[in-house]
DNA sequence: TTTTTTTTGACATATATTTAACAAAGGGAT
DNA sequence: ATCCCTTTGTTAAATATATGTCAAAAAAAA
């Protein structure tokens, strides 16, 4: 079915249309238009069309597109039809906030281990799940067939500990920490820059406070 | 000196450069080149001229570009020359993370209030700051003078209290719940939506391993 | 000094992304 | 059944973004 490279500007864009179908789905809404979806999310019918053409004809004419398939389609091409088992490393506030945020469970993302460095915090739990030391790493993620880490911990330790990860056969980095990772071709990496995030935010407050002047 | 219109795709690498040029900067480098700035950052030496030459010229031919000038003027750009007042509503775990993480403070973004809407949770300290109840957000926004909102909380309280914010007067909104905010021209909104994130990450995992079939 | 080398800024080209337009497919009404 | 209306998938055009090229400016070397 999907066989040219898709851009990652269609990608970023896929999460947001399964958020609006979810949200139509629980309402009951059985078939929508490209152009009633645009209508609810702000961007033309086209690009619509085009994205949802870029993974196979979803849609129907005269009809529109259905729903629920339409919902169910995107999420396989999300992976989000598999679980993904993770492990987050850095118990720190951040760590816990992820650790104890249910809807990515609910999205197939499990939670299977947690590692801190500090030995105040390693042996304590954090929703039922114990805190490993960090030389635990290694045997941890070869018996449990983790998919992906989390990586909240400052910058001065995730090139270390990526490298670990990459060592033990990781398919992917979740980095918050404020550095660029370099891992080998087919380990992906999604950066959370909060902080890139945030100066962008300040950006936007000072051009638009010079341009009403 | 800056005049035309920049594009998103431009401010988006800015926080980049500076989180470079300041380790440069750190480290004592006093000039740079487009070219070795490209081989550090791995993006092309035109990319890199083309963002700069954006703001006015920063380079000069035959030396490159001073490092800590450049810092400067992109912090500028950014607005983080200037100080930033902001509160946090929503002071679970992530609130609580966002509130303790002091390299924003750094940046100039000033943590001055927490509210919350748990009577468990009101009342108590975060780094020294109390966490107050929301119906005190009003008052305190005006007697305060607060740019921006960070809104750490579940989805279904975050249009109605992103309206109590726009109506108190809010210059920009940090948006960490997974909904899409209706704010009128003027109030900046970036979003910060982890779970779209982690999706993108979950769909290259999946491109990968097919690629590889 | 003069020459050579480096390196920018500008422009031209190439690529990517978004929007517009429309024929053809199919639903629904008569 | 037939016609009309809706709506897709697709192609074309427009826009945006990224890359390549080079003259001219300035530094460094001779």
């Amino acid at each position: 079915m999907e066989e040219k490279e898709i851009s990652q500007a269609v990608i970023g864009r896929l999460p947001r249309y399964l958020r609006y179908l979810g949200e139509l789905k629980d309402e009951g809404v059985e078939r929508i238009s490209s152009q009633e979806l645009s209508r609810i999310m702000n961007v033309t019918a086209s690009q619509i069309r085009q994205d949802f053409n870029h993974f196979g004809g979803f849609g129907q004419q005269g009809y529109g597109y259905n729903v629920e398939y339409l919902y169910t389609e995107i999420g396989k091409i999300l992976g989000i039809d598999q679980t993904h088992k993770l492990i987050i490393v850095g118990v720190g506030h951040l760590g816990q906030a992820l650790a104890n945020y249910m809807n990515f469970e609910r999205r197939g993302f499990l939670v299977r281990g947690l590692f801190d460095q500090n030995p105040e915090i390693t042996g304590t739990m954090v929703r039922g799940i114990p805190v490993r030391p960090m030389e635990e790493l290694e045997s941890f993620i070869g018996e449990n067939d983790i998919d992906i880490g989390v990586l909240t911990i400052p910058k001065e330790g995730a090139i270390p500990v990526s490298k670990r990860l990459v060592d033990c056969g990781i398919k992917a980095i979740w980095n918050f920490a404020h550095v660029d990772l370099e891992v080998p071709d087919g380990v992906q990496v999604e950066n959370v820059h909060l902080s890139d995030s945030l100066m962008k935010l300040s950006y936007n407050i000072t051009r638009f406070e010079k341009e009403q002047r």
